[in-house]
DNA sequence: GGAGATGTTTCAAG
DNA sequence: GCTTGAAACATCTC
């Protein structure tokens, strides 16, 4: 479920932790979401420390912990956090409990893709050498426009889902920056032309920042099943539509298509969305689409 | 019972 | 050595 705005809902859920004192920490050692770390030390480090402070980067979640520390939590595919009472008992799924006074801090994961990090540094390798955020000042329409050459021929639509330069950017918002970017998801990103870059460069910060804009607000101590953990994305996203076996695309009325690109389910709009072909004039290209557009 | 699910890593082939 | 695509991971839901 969790790329970047339910990554942020899930951070906000265990503010109500931070400060808190860590009473016990409860865990089951033999999970695949510890395979990264020393359960042993991870008990050791955390009992009695506090979460200080908590900062998403991308897909990451990264909690500050006194002493010098840091806690990493990736969601996976099926990861959530919860805020639970002091009286909570784990179920089969919850990996990770931090027990606090007056309530427990809960990590579950079913599919177990997620993993939890920790190092005795406040800025382990893995925290601090990532990738600029995609609403940072160094996330530039050149660094994107350098990396398509790279990945030159893979379907763009799996490009934005390389997390080493769209950190955050998951299925759902990779389809939604194609769409609003009128770009076939199978396009090679060698293939894109300069003014198209620049236009994919523009709409995944649009689509970022809406979908954060769009996090639910957090209530404490509401029943897990009610969780709007996405929040609701504005009126006219794919977003609505995706999922729906007769979507129409929101701003044609067509049909949209649901394919395997890149080794996922994509949903595109035909029509709107055409293959770009290679050496294609950039300046000529951008024109014709905005003024084709609407 | 089968397919698919909002993710990442690994591995083999090009 | 780099890029690419498929498979694997584990479980639940439709």
């Amino acid at each position: 479920m969790p790329e970047l705005a339910e990554v942020e809902f899930f951070r906000r859920v265990w503010d109500p932790g931070l400060g808190r004192r860590v009473r016990a920490v409860e865990l089951h050692p033999e999970a695949r979401i510890f395979r990264f770390t020393d359960p042993t030390e991870l008990v050791a480090c955390l009992t009695g420390a506090r979460l200080l402070a908590s900062e998403a980067r991308g897909k990451l979640l990264g909690f500050r912990v006194s002493g010098g520390a840091r806690l990493g939590i990736h969601l996976g595919m099926s990861g959530r956090l919860d805020l639970e009472s002091a009286s909570f008992e784990p179920g089969r799924h919850d990996h990770l409990v931090l027990r606090l006074r007056g309530r427990a801090l809960v990590f579950s994961d079913p599919r177990l893709f997620g993993r939890v990090l920790f190092a005795r540094e406040e800025a382990p390798p893995w925290w601090s050498a990532l990738p600029p955020e995609v609403l940072s000042p160094d996330f530039t329409p050149e660094a994107v426009a350098a990396f398509l050459r790279r990945r030159a021929r893979s379907p763009i639509k799996a490009v934005l889902l390389m997390q080493e330069r769209f950190p955050g950017i998951g299925n759902w918002m990779a389809d939604e920056i194609l769409w609003r970017s009128g770009i076939h998801p199978r396009t090679p990103a060698g293939a894109i032309g300069e003014g198209d870059a620049r236009r994919l460069w523009r709409e995944t910060r649009a689509v970022a920042r809406g979908a954060l804009r769009s996090v639910a607000p957090v209530a404490g101590g509401a029943p897990r099943s009610d969780a709007p953990e996405h929040g609701d994305p504005p009126r006219g996203w794919l977003f609505h539509v995706r999922w729906g076996g007769d979507g129409r695309c929101p701003r044609t009325g067509v049909p949209l298509v649901r394919e395997r690109i890149g080794g996922r389910t994509t949903c595109w709009s035909p029509g709107r969305q055409r293959l770009s072909r290679r050496g294609e004039k950039p300046a000529g290209s951008r024109r014709s689409r905005a003024a084709s557009r609407g």
